[in-house]
DNA sequence: AATAATAACAACCGCTGTGTC
DNA sequence: GGACACAGCGGTTGTTATTAT
């Protein structure tokens, strides 16, 4: 890293909320132009009104191409969940063993999800008392944890049908593989609500300038 | 149909670790 | 070795969408 004399961006007008579809373009593009790293000065030299911190948060999460969105699979939460009664709150480091998902999604997925399971399943389940202990100690017993929790997905499923009507316990690297690309998160469309599709695509047209 | 409650997600904040001068 | 800036992480909060009453 290195370090030059740097006006801090928070002098400035510094913008914060959601992002906007225009902000977006101007990231990718300069990002397609430039590279990503240094992001104080990226901030800045882009003509964004945003902190370095916000621009890399909202690259890393968010516009990155290789970022997988929505419908996070039966094998995805195993996974997690036995990685967090390996590692506990490690986000990172469980992420770096989902491809394409983010620290900030699978803590988001554990937060609302998960951790509300456990504690339904905790008061009607007293062999769960153990697991939510994972959230503070990483070291309790993985393999208990999660053919515990295997059970909860089952149950998060029914819960679950209308975001991912595929869900079922079997292999789907293939269901990863193809729902992928044309992955849509949308919602619905408003200012703030665009497909990553259409803003790479503008991107392209641009010729990335 | 209107309102309240809840869920899901995006983004911010504070802190820590690391590299450079 | 200390100061500084940046990168990264985890916790938390705010907003929006969805569901229930």
């Amino acid at each position: 890293m290195d370090k030059k004399p740097c006006n801090s961006v928070v002098d400035v007008e510094v913008r914060k909320g959601p992002w906007t579809m225009e902000e977006d373009m101007i990231l990718i593009n300069y990002i397609a132009n430039h590279g990503e790293g240094v992001w104080n000065s990226l901030a800045r030299s882009a003509g964004l009104k945003r902190t370095g911190k916000s621009c890399r948060l909202r690259w890393l999460n968010y516009l990155r191409p290789d970022v997988r969105r929505g419908n996070i699979t039966a094998e995805e939460q195993l996974l997690i969940m036995e990685l967090h009664a390996k590692w506990g709150n490690r986000w990172s480091k469980i992420a770096k063993h989902l491809p394409g998902r983010t620290d900030n999604e699978i803590k988001n997925f554990w937060r609302t999800r998960i951790q509300k399971h456990v504690k339904q399943a905790e008061n009607s389940n007293p062999l769960m008392q153990g697991y939510e202990h994972n959230d503070h100690n990483a070291n309790s017993s993985a393999s208990t944890s999660t053919s515990q929790m295997s059970g909860i997905v089952g149950h998060n499923q029914q819960h679950e049908h209308h975001a991912n009507d595929n869900y079922s316990i079997q292999p789907c690297a293939e269901n990863m593989e193809t729902s992928f690309p044309t992955t849509n998160f949308s919602t619905g469309w408003n200012d703030n609500n665009w497909s990553m599709e259409d803003l790479w695509n503008m991107q392209l047209l641009n010729g990335g300038e």
